[in-house]
DNA sequence: TTGAAAGCGATACCAC
DNA sequence: GTGGTATCGCTTTCAA
């Protein structure tokens, strides 16, 4: 029924082994044999099977990426990035490797499932996106696993997300309280006193430093910090908005507000303009990542740029293996503060 | 080194045969065996070989979901989607499927090699979303790849893209002429007789689609369709921004502008605020797709709003045979107009 | 440079 | 309900 690498051996009259090493490519082989097998192949309409080829070789060329949420381009451009990077270079079987993305909506049991499926798989790296959960059975279960998977030869590469003691990981890491900080800084440098803070879901790393950050530059600037400016929500659009309804009925005077991702601060955006105040003559916004569409959105926000692709193609260099790991494991890629134009109005 | 199966059949007292029951749960097996089994699989660590079961069963459980652009919100979505609903019942070992989003960025190329790599994993089922390309030799390519790999028993689902003839493969198309002549046809209600109308790139079919369906639109109230307010680009913001400086000079006195897609309605507006334009007073933007973050960047837009979660659900259902394809494989899903209040002030 | 043959690890058929 | 075992398709020594 289907045509295996024995049936292209027997037409191209040569044993399943040569096949097997013109296909592979990285054996010498004479030319003619070459021509040969290969012209058979194209006649059968040969294609390697996968499964067979993974297990005689006991690696296969799948490499997994791990996103919070697909949905999301901030996800989005980094796993783009990474596949970009992974695709190009020649890599077993027929050159090509595949990536598969992998969404595990924020759960880490489904984080936890989906590394143990590409364990499964035999994948030859893994890529591991944004925060982490820092409740701790599950760090320590996925810390587990990422031990196991680089055990058995697999790299893992987290990207965006903090270090893995002990896994045998590298770890590519936004410096998300530097951001933060600055972001803060120079809002506060305007003139701002009374500052909205949304941020993420309280268990997740990204939360916890990128309002550390922000904490730190209103302890700076010798601000205090009143608890009723903070308001926990997830990472999306509608939580943003929630949050900022929230922030207005608790704080009428504050005339900025930050947000700890893009998404969040269209939801907050979509907010005050429903309140009935104008951006930024009445709020300045501020937020992180700086996507694509926030330009058209929001106009006069500022925001923390992540070099989001350099990071993720350079995290599919390393799962591939086509660049060094930084020393020690560990390197951290700092965001680029943009202004575009937000004022600062102290109303009232 | 590493665990097997007979590993945990001799922890077990019992033969791999049995072993392999209990995992994959479609075999009856005494609870008291099924209970030793386990224990010895969770003492020993035991993760199952997926290239090696895959080549025992011949199916692996690996669902392809390929898309043009995963960055693009849209195709973030509609993965998502059909993930959650592959990813949610039991399969064979383990139960979890393993979806593997693949990243075309457009090119029939990469489509194709997609597609034979998904072949090569003897994947139990493919979703290929988006238009395609209508350039013949690819489109043949593509359609004798689909046929190969419905022949050999992976399922294969067109999701947002026209039905391939003769290829065994479901397709759920979005009815994307109606969709467009919806959206022109309510602009021209409102008043407007100078629309622009920003077009995909050429070859495509949702290009393709939607412009027709402009067109019966215009030819229906009686307008000229004026070519010079046609312009082709890519389904991007960048394009969509120079396309709309491209109309403005061409003719000044349109007042609306229709986008073939949400990224190019974000794009045209960032064009018409630089030109010191008021959406909706001076010029109405309209588009398809309806994401988002559109709502925040643009609340006067008018839409079709594309059922892109219900569509990927039930792309993702029938790719796993949990729901029955349409009667001749072919369903249309429909849009819906999404009116946020725009007008028409024809200027001049 | 090429061929022969021994696995790789799980599945599923056939007995018992 | 459970065990024995041929088999899946390819890779990779080891010889020639």
């Amino acid at each position: 029924m289907t045509v295996t690498l024995a049936d292209v051996a027997a037409r191209a009259q040569v044993s399943p082994a040569t096949v097997s090493r013109v296909l592979n490519g990285n054996y010498p082989v004479a030319a003619a044999t070459r021509e040969r097998v290969l012209k058979a192949v194209a006649e059968l309409d040969y294609v390697l099977n996968g499964p067979a080829s993974a297990l005689a070789a006991a690696t296969s060329d799948l490499v997994g990426i791990l996103v919070n949420d697909i949905a999301d381009p901030f996800f989005g451009i980094m796993a783009s990035a990474v596949q970009s990077e992974i695709g190009g270079s020649a890599g077993r079987a027929g050159g090509e490797r595949l990536a598969v993305v992998c969404n595990t909506g924020g759960s880490p049991e489904r984080e936890l499932t989906y590394l143990t499926l590409l364990q499964r798989q035999r994948a030859a790296a893994v890529v591991v996106t944004g925060g982490a959960v820092e409740d701790g059975p599950h760090a320590s279960a996925i810390a587990a696993k990422l031990r196991k998977l680089t055990a058995a030869g697999t790299r893992v590469v987290l990207c965006g997300r903090p270090p893995a003691e002990d896994t045998g990981a590298v770890a590519l890491t936004f410096d998300n309280r530097g951001g933060a900080r600055q972001l803060t800084a120079h809002l506060i440098g305007l003139g701002h006193r009374r500052l909205g803070y949304i941020a993420g879901p309280e268990e997740r790393t990204t939360t916890r430093h990128r309002l550390e950050g922000h904490r730190q530059a209103l302890a700076a600037a010798g601000l205090e910090d009143d608890p009723t400016l903070t308001v926990h929500g997830r990472y999306d659009r509608r939580s943003g908005y929630e949050a900022t309804w929230d922030l207005l009925r608790r704080a009428p005077d504050l005339t900025a507000v930050v947000a700890a991702n893009d998404s969040v601060a269209l939801g907050a955006c979509a907010a005050l303009r429903e309140a009935g105040l104008r951006i930024p003559e009445d709020v300045s916004v501020a937020g992180f990542d700086d996507l694509p569409f926030s330009v058209d959105a929001v106009p006069a926000l500022t925001t923390v740029r992540l070099p989001l692709s350099e990071a993720g193609a350079r995290a599919g260099r390393i799962a591939t293996g086509r660049e060094e790991p930084p020393p020690g494991g560990i390197a951290t890629v700092r965001g680029e503060l943009m202004v575009r134009g937000s004022t600062a109005v102290p109303r009232g």
